[in-house]
DNA sequence: AGAATCCAGACCGATTCAATCAAGTATTCG
DNA sequence: CGAATACTTGATTGAATCGGTCTGGATTCT
């Protein structure tokens, strides 16, 4: 039931991008310094989210990352979906990437049955959630941080 | 965020089990040809559960497995903790199998606040269904395959 | 031209996965 | 008892995946 760390990093980098978010690109090794990810790997994750459409890159000498839409245009489904596959736990009851199973018979699967009411709910919670959700709550921890230092002084 | 498929053989042979439920314990070989799961395979994870304290096991000639206990008491959330490891899809945010993440900072971690909403989601539903709802589906289905059958004839 | 930066893809070592095998131990039955 | 049966334990294997690096190229700015 695991998200990989390649995954992880993507939409770290994507919340690093989206509270930066502007016309202006960011480099790699900004985000891999601020962030605490490999730059080489980093690298890769950043290509695989453009051609995902997610961020849109510039080259050369200024150049770097930027959101390829609006924070709220970014569901976090889909970014999981293009960097790691299926939403669902077990194949044979994703929707996007189906696979059938080893069962004796599918349809009349128990466990499939169970299996597709976690898939669903995980389904309903990340495809509401978009990245500008997880902008605002980089945001609010922010200030709850500082408020705690406040309050430490 | 996938179950392996040794923890889809695990939960398989439990219903297969389950379904069965009584004093007499039932072979490998019956259940593996059942459900089409390798026979070499499921009888090590069968021993796993064993381990787990899920099934209990009889050698000899007219050995077998059963449950361990009833239905109703065996909790899925269990068995896959106990044959995949964490629910949490990334391990900052599990409960039974906590591992730091190299996010700069953790409590502030936005990704981490939306990946706990997602583990408890999962865990509230694993929490609650038991071996016997499992059970109870299968036959369900079972009976919907009959009466499909009778109402062809 | 030259430096900085993204782009594309091969490559690599380690781990995990699914599965098999071999040898051992316990139990029953003839 | 002894043979057959079935679980037990742990090693092994081949393939895939994972996290990550490296090389070499293409673009853009100064």
């Amino acid at each position: 039931m695991k998200l990989t760390v390649r995954g992880e990093y993507a939409l770290r980098a994507l919340t690093h991008l989206g509270v930066r978010h502007s016309a202006k690109v960011i480099q790699i090794s900004s985000i891999s310094a601020a962030e605490n990810i490999p730059k080489r790997f980093l690298e890769q994750i950043l290509n695989d989210l453009r051609t995902g459409g997610f961020v849109e890159s510039r080259r050369g000498v200024a150049g770097g990352y930027r959101l390829a839409k609006p924070p709220e245009k970014i569901v976090i489904a889909g970014v999981i979906r293009h960097i790691e596959g299926a939403l669902a736990p077990i194949g044979c009851v994703s929707e996007n990437y189906y696979e059938k199973c080893n069962c004796p018979d599918e349809a009349r699967c128990a466990l499939r049955s169970i299996m597709k009411e976690v898939r669903d709910s995980i389904a309903h919670l990340l495809e509401k959630t978009t990245l500008a959700d997880l902008v605002t709550r980089a945001e609010k921890l922010r200030a709850a941080d500082l408020s705690d230092a406040d309050f430490v002084i």
